[in-house]
RNA sequence: UGCCCUAUGGUGUAAUGGCAACACAUCUGCUUUUGGUGCAGACGUUUCAGGUUCGAGUCCUGGUGGGGCAACCA
C-alpha cells in the first residue's frame, strides 16, 4: 500500500466507521461462496477485497461455505474453494464456517418473529404466492393466512419442521408489507420445506431458510463488522436490515460493489457449469476457463491475478475490463519471474556445414536476464539444430531481421550463423535450411565484427526432448458473448480456442518441469506443464509482438 | 411507465467545491544477443439541459443512457 494512493469509496467508508468509533474499531470480514460450482476471477475480486480490507485495517476474514440449498450444493466444490483460496494466497483467518452450521440458531430466530407476530405461515402453493406479490408497478395482495396467530404460526412452523407436511405445501413468510415498492419486503419467504439430503447436515432437515434468512443472520452471528457483496444485492439490503433490526441481533453492515466482468467470456457459474456438462471444455480447470482453477493450470500466477484485481480497482458502476489487462498483469509478473529456456514449437532442421560433426559443446546461457541472481545453465549445441520454421523465410525484405538467403543471424547464446542454401519438400514447404557458423562469433566473446539484426532460439536436435504444446486463444470469439437478445453466448464459442501441436523440440533441462512452474519460452510466450498429462505444456500467454510484419 | 443504483479518454479507475490525472490499450523514437524487457514521448476524457456558487466532474432539479428488482436460487 502506497501512502498517495487514493482510497475507494469502501475504504473511505471504512475510515469513516473508524473515526467514529463503530464496532470498537474492529473490521471483521467474510467471504461467503455458495459450494455449488469453482471460484472463478469475479470471486477472485471479492475474495481480495474482503480479505485485503480487514488485512489492511488489522482485522480478520471468515471463509463461510452459503450451504442453504442442498439440491446446488456438493462437497467437491467446498474442496475446490478452499484449495482456490489458498493457492490465491488467503488464509480465512478468522475461522471456516457454514451457514448449515447455524441451522438451529436460525431457527430459534425464526421463532423470535413467529412469537412476535412478524412471521406466518403460508399454505399456499408458489404460483399463488407469486401471483399475490404484484409487479413492480403494482402492489401486492394480502395472504388468506396473513392474520394467523403466534401460536397457529409456532404449531404449523415446528410441525413443518418434524417433516409433517410435503415439500412445498407450506412456507414460512416474514410479515412486512405486501405493496412496498422494494419487491424484497413484500413478505419474503423464510423457510421453505425440502426433504433433501444436505452435503452436511444430512436428513437432519426437512426445512431450509432461504438466502435473506440465512446470510445476514450468519453474518450477525459472526460478529461480521462489514458484509462486502456485489450489486445484484443492493435491493436485499432493506431486508437485511429489517431481519436485524426486528431480531435485534449484531448490526453486521452490507457495502455493495460492482462484480467483475471480462471481455471474451462469460462469468456465471450457470453458464461455466454449462460449458463443462456439455463438453465444450475439459472441466472447471480447462486453461480456457476464468476459473481460478483453470488459470492456475493455464499458468497463471497468484500474484499477476491479486495485481490484476488490484488494477481492476473498487466502484459502484458496471463494468467490462479488458482481458488485456489480465494477460499484461501475467506478463508484467512472469517478465520477473518465469525461468527463461529455449522451446521450437514448429521445427524445422537447421545444419551447420561448417561445423564439426559429432561435436556437442555446452554453452552457458541465462536463465532470466530481469534476474542476476538466477545464473545460468548449460545448453547442448551441435552440428544440427531445430529452429522455428517461421523464423526462415525464401523472400525476405529489408524489415525482415530473421533468417533468409543472404541474411546473417545470432543464435540466442551461440554463434552467428550466415544463410548457404535450403532444401524443400515436394510441396514447396521449406525442411532443412543450411548455413555457415563464424567461430569467432561466440555468444559472450564475439570479436567477429559481423552484424546479425536477429536473434533466433534453437534447440539441439540430438538432445531435444519431445513434447505436445497447446496454444490457446479466449474461448468466445466476441468481446461479450452473453450480450446478444437474440442469440446464446454458445454461438460465440470460438472454433479455435484451442490448437494443439504434437512435434515440439524442448531443450534438456525441461525434463525436469513439473507444474506450478511457468517458463518464458524465448521469444514465444509463457508456457506450463499441464497438471493432467505428462509432456504436454500449456500456453499461458504470449509474449508482447510489436513487430509488424 | 414503479423503486433502487449508476454515468470522467478506446477500457478501467482517481479528483472529496479551486489547474481533469494514473494505469492498460494505441502510436513514435531510443536501447536490446528475446521484434520480449526497459527508457522517453505522442494521442485522447467530465451524458444533456437548467440552477446554486466568485468558481461545478463534484452540490440541486429535470431529461437521456446503462444496470438491477416481480426464484420455495444465492
Amino acid at each position: 500500500m502506497s501512502e498517495n494512493k487514493s482510497r475507494h469509496f469502501i475504504q473511505q467508508m471504512i475510515d469513516a466507521d473508524l473515526a467514529a468509533g463503530k464496532n470498537g474499531g474492529v473490521v471483521h470480514t467474510r467471504f461467503p461462496p455458495e459450494p455449488n460450482g469453482y471460484l472463478h476471477i469475479g470471486h477472485a475480486k471479492a475474495i481480495c477485497i474482503s480479505f485485503g480490507l480487514a488485512k489492511e485495517y488489522g482485522g480478520v476474514t471468515n471463509l463461510r461455505f452459503d450451504d442453504t440449498n442442498p439440491i446446488k450444493e456438493e462437497v467437491e466444490y467446498v474442496d475446490a474453494i478452499r484449495e482456490d483460496l489458498k493457492w490465491l494466497g488467503f488464509e480465512a483467518n478468522g475461522g471456516e464456517y457454514f451457514t448449515s452450521d447455524y441451522f438451529n440458531d436460525l431457527f430459534t430466530l425464526a421463532l423470535k418473529l413467529i412469537d412476535d407476530g412478524k412471521a406466518y405461515v403460508d399454505d399456499q402453493t408458489s404460483e399463488q404466492i407469486a401471483e399475490q406479490k404484484g409487479t413492480p408497478t403494482e402492489p401486492g395482495k394480502h395472504s388468506p393466512h396473513r392474520d394467523r396467530s403466534p401460536a397457529e404460526n409456532r404449531d404449523l412452523f415446528e410441525r413443518m419442521k418434524a417433516g409433517e407436511f410435503d415439500a412445498g405445501s407450506r412456507v414460512l413468510r416474514a410479515k412486512i408489507d405486501m405493496a412496498n415498492d422494494n419487491m424484497h419486503l413484500r413478505d419474503p419467504l423464510m423457510y421453505r420445506i425440502m426433504f433433501e439430503t444436505h452435503h452436511r447436515t444430512g436428513d437432519d432437515w426437512c426445512i431450509y431458510p432461504m438466502y435473506d434468512f440465512a446470510h445476514g443472520q450468519s453474518d450477525s452471528l459472526e460478529g461480521i463488522t462489514h458484509s462486502l457483496c456485489t450489486l445484484e444485492f443492493e435491493v436485499h439490503r432493506p431486508l437485511y436490515d429489517w431481519y436485524i433490526k426486528n431480531l435485534d441481533i449484531f448490526p453486521s453492515c452490507q457495502t455493495e460493489f460492482a462484480r467483475l466482468n471480462l471481455n471474451y467470456t462469460v462469468m456465471s457459474k450457470r453458464k461455466l457449469l454449462t460449458l463443462v456438462e456439455e463438453g465444450h471444455v475439459d472441466g472447471w480447470d480447462d486453461p480456457r476457463m476464468p476459473t481460478i482453477s483453470g488459470l492456475r493450470r493455464r499458468g497463471y500466477t497468484p500474484a499477476s491475478i491479486r495485481e490484476f484485481i488490484d488494477r481492476v480497482g473498487v466502484a459502484k458502476r458496471e463494468n467490462i475490463i479488458d482481458v488485456g489487462l489480465l494477460e499484461w498483469a501475467l506478463r508484467d509478473d512472469l517478465n520477473r519471474v518465469a525461468p527463461r529456456v529455449m522451446a521450437v514449437l514448429d521445427p524445422i532442421k537447421l545444419v551447420i556445414l561448417n561445423y564439426p560433426e559429432g561435436q556437442i559443446e555446452m554453452l552457458p546461457s541465462e536463465n532470466n536476464p530481469e534476474d542476476p541472481d538466477s545464473g545460468t545453465r548449460e545448453l547442448p549445441f551441435g552440428r544440427e539444430l531445430f529452429i522455428e520454421a517461421e523464423d526462415f523465410k525464401i523472400e525476405a525484405n529489408r524489415k525482415w531481421f530473421r533468417l533468409a538467403p543472404g541474411k546473417v543471424v545470432r543464435l540466442k547464446s551461440a554463434y552467428k550463423v550466415e544463410y548457404v542454401d535450403h532444401v524443400c519438400d515436394d510441396s514447396g514447404k521449406v525442411t532443412e535450411v543450411h548455413v555457415n557458423y563464424f567461430e569467432n562469433s561466440k555468444s559472450g566473446s564475439d570479436t567477429s565484427g559481423i552484424k546479425a539484426k536477429g536473434t533466433l532460439h534453437w534447440v539441439e536436435s540430438s538432445h531435444a526432448i519431445d513434447a505436445e504444446v497447446r496454444l490457446y486463444d479466449r474461448l468466445f470469439a466476441d468481446p461479450n458473448p452473453d450480450g446478444h437478445k437474440e442469440k446464446s453466448y454458445m454461438e460465440f464459442l470460438n472454433p479455435e480456442s484451442i490448437q494443439v501441436l504434437t512435434n515440439c523440440k524442448l531443450e534438456p533441462s525441461l525434463k525436469n518441469a513439473k507444474p506450478g512452474t511457468t517458463y518464458q519460452f524465448t521469444r514465444l510466450g509463457y508456457f506450463t506443464p499441464d497438471t493432467k498429462v505428462d509432456g504436454v505444456f500449456n500456453r499461458a500467454s504470449t509474449l508482447r509482438d510489436s513487430w509488424k510484419g
